[in-house]
DNA sequence: CGGCATCCGTGACGATACTG
DNA sequence: CAGTATCGTCACGGATGCCG
């Protein structure tokens, strides 16, 4: 871990973050705690070792903490810190700036929560008003959203209470709709998405928290 | 130049500034155009080989560009795009979150940019009518900076017109003035600071840019 | 399954010497 | 001053194995 040995807040904060895979480590805990196991599997290309390493140079800087999950499993897991969640903004604004990109090569993998992931940073301030709890089941991944009035609260695995909406579809389906390029009516008439609630509510989602692209959404 | 091959905003921005050095030298950038040389020395530790692989592939991807200074000389030097300008949120939220951490060991190396940029990057919105052209002497680096009612201009080298403030110290007390453990008064009591313009100007210019601190500002 | 160590090949990095 | 060439070193990626 090599230190850039600058008085300087930037170079201090790539100090503790500026290392390969640790903003991705992040990035996947933004929308809940995550396992050892998951995390690997999230992280494809980096090995198990790297990321004992770096979870531990995470915990000793207060970045996540290791907790134990309070179900009967009682399996070990991964969850940010306040000072964890106070790189957001970071993230956000990286996020902001990669949607500016040419799309991605083909060939590149896509996980489910990753759209999920950018359009709750992109999302603007009025996402907070989205409160009706939200299930998500996308590909074989599923996780929760609601807005609670202040910030949009995530997790995941199954909504920890009856959602009020209950979307299902595959990660390329989910990815045009949150980038705008299908519409929830097209998606649901050709049964690329199965909407379980209020379908106003699910455009209401889309809309709120759709995707930055750089192609225009279908002429 | 390793990509991660993910289909995310996050990553595919981390795929293009994510190694050693890229964000240090888009944060050198920041406060205006730079040579070869500057850039070498505001990076210690970055070999020469490595600043001329960073600043090709920044070039490529749009976040900077070369360009010879339209004066006599005319040197090469490199500035932001319009795109390389979009990531001053990134830096920003860095340096914001980077404040939070403990107050580094001392033998760090310390320049006279560093702690203006961190002032700029973290300033709150008003700081944008800060609107007398100021001329900063810190050390051997001379900066000048103007707020134009909608963002703060900085620049290099001297102010571009004549400064209606003027402000000639050291890096230490700078550093110490901007966050708040010293003040304008004492500074130039002591003769670490001379002001050359309204003291008063002065109060406010180290009241909008004060940068965070961790510490206490002197019981 | 979670977590960590070890070995090894590759590539990124750091330092210095060299050139237009 | 603005880079290129070279080389030693270290971080990383991949596989494997051990231990709770």
């Amino acid at each position: 871990m090599r230190s850039y040995e600058q008085v300087c807040f930037v170079a201090r904060a790539l100090d503790v973050l500026g290392e390969r895979w640790t903003l991705l480590i992040v990035r996947e805990l933004t929308l809940g705690p995550r396992r050892y196991s998951d995390l690997l599997t999230s992280l494809p290309g980096m090995g198990t070792s790297l990321l004992a390493t770096r979870l531990k140079h995470l915990e000793k800087h207060d970045v996540l903490r290791r907790t134990t999950t309070p179900g009967p499993g009682r399996v070990a897991a991964y969850e940010l810190t306040e000072r964890g969640e106070q790189l957001l903004p970071v993230l956000a604004g990286l996020a902001q700036w990669g949607a500016g990109l040419d799309d991605p090569p083909p060939g590149y993998t896509n996980h489910a929560a990753w759209p999920m992931v950018a359009m709750r940073l992109t999302a603007p301030e009025q996402a907070a008003d989205f409160n009706t709890l939200t299930e998500l089941t996308i590909g074989d991944e599923t996780l929760w959203l609601h807005g609670d009035g202040k910030q949009v609260r995530t997790g995941t695995g199954p909504a920890p209470l009856p959602p009020g909406l209950r979307l299902t579809s595959d990660t390329n389906t989910f990815h045009a709709l949150a980038k705008g390029r299908l519409t929830v009516a097209d998606a649901v008439a050709s049964q690329r998405l199965d909407v379980a609630g209020e379908l106003h509510t699910a455009r209401l989602f889309f809309q709120l928290f759709r995707l930055p692209d750089g192609q225009p959404p279908k002429a």
